[in-house]
DNA sequence: CTTTTGCTGAAAAGAATATTCAATATTATT
DNA sequence: AATAATATTGAATATTCTTTTCAGCAAAAG
C-alpha cells in the first residue's frame, strides 16, 4: 500500500513513457510539495507537470489519470465543486469544512471493517471506498 | 425526514413554482416508480419532467436541482460515471458494483455514530456524509 | 392597478473532458 | 539491425454537461 505509483503501475502491467512518470512524479510529491490537503484537479497537476517537462500537454494529462484511475492506482473526487481532483488511493476519507473548502484527510479502522461486513452481507466483496464528512466548525470552541 | 420536497421547500423559504413543483415530484416519485436504485441524472429527469410538462426547460430542470442542493434538499451523487445524480437527501448510502453499475442503497448507525465522533474529534460538527462502497460479486456464491 | 422583483424558455456561452489525426516513439518480427 | 506492427503523443477540434444571457411572463409589493 505504501508503493510508489511507479511500482502500482508495474504491479498492474501499466506501461509508463516518460510524460506518464512525469505526471506520475507530480502526484506522488503533490503532498510533501503543497501540504497534506492537496488534491489538484487536472489543470493544477498540468500546471505542476508543465513545470518539469512544458511539452507534455493537457490531453496528455487528462489520459493519464483516467488511465491510472481506471488502474485503481489513482482515486478520483468530487468534493461538490464540479472538477475532478486526483491523488493516490490509498485508503483515506475526507472532512471537508463548507464553508472554507478546507479538507482534513483520516482513517478510521472500525469504519473500514464494518464496511467489509456490510459487503459481505449484501454478497458483494469490498475493492474501494470513499467516504467523505461535509461539516462546519463546532460552536463549543 | 421523511417530509416531502414541498415541505421542505416551505420549512427552508424555498419558493415553488409549478415547473419546480413538477420536478420535485418527479424526483420524489422517481424511486416509486423506477426502483430502489434509481438516481436519475438531468437529462433523465428532464425526459420525465417533460411526460407531465413538455413546457419545462432543461435549463430550468439545471436550475432547480441546483437550488433544491443548495437548500440541501437533494443529495448530489458523481458514482464514477462523470454524470451528476440526484436524489432525496435522506441519508442512505450506496454500494456500486462496479461491474454492472447496479446500486444498493443501506444505511448504517453504526458508522453514524463514528462519523459524528470523527467531526467532534476535529473540532467539527457533521452536517451531511457521503459513503459510497464499491465493491465485486463475492465469488462464494 | 402600476411597479418591482423574480422565474422561465430559448439560445448562446462556458468549462471540463474526450477524440481525431498525423507524427513520433516503442515493441515485435524477421 | 532493419522492417513491420502497435501504441502514445501534441495540437486542434469535438463533445458533453452546465451555466448564463436576455427578453417575455408571472408573481408580489406598493
Amino acid at each position: 500500500m505504501t508503493d510508489t505509483i511507479e511500482q502500482k503501475c508495474l504491479a498492474k502491467g501499466v506501461k509508463l513513457t516518460d510524460q506518464r512518470r512525469t505526471i506520475a512524479r507530480v502526484i506522488s510529491e503533490s503532498k510533501k510539495n503543497y501540504g497534506v490537503s492537496d488534491h489538484p484537479d487536472v489543470d493544477e497537476l498540468y500546471k505542476r507537470v508543465s513545470d518539469i517537462d512544458n511539452k507534455i500537454s493537457i490531453a496528455t494529462v487528462y489520459r493519464t489519470v483516467k488511465l491510472f484511475e481506471e488502474s485503481g492506482i489513482l482515486m478520483k473526487h468530487d468534493f461538490k465543486d464540479g472538477k475532478a481532483r486526483y491523488e493516490l488511493n490509498d485508503d483515506h476519507n475526507h472532512l471537508i469544512d463548507i464553508k472554507t473548502g478546507n479538507i482534513i484527510e483520516f482513517t478510521n479502522e472500525e469504519i473500514e471493517s464494518i464496511q467489509k461486513k456490510i459487503a459481505e452481507k449484501h454478497g458483494y466483496k469490498l475493492v474501494d471506498s470513499k467516504l467523505e464528512l461535509y461539516c462546519v466548525k463546532d460552536k463549543s470552541d
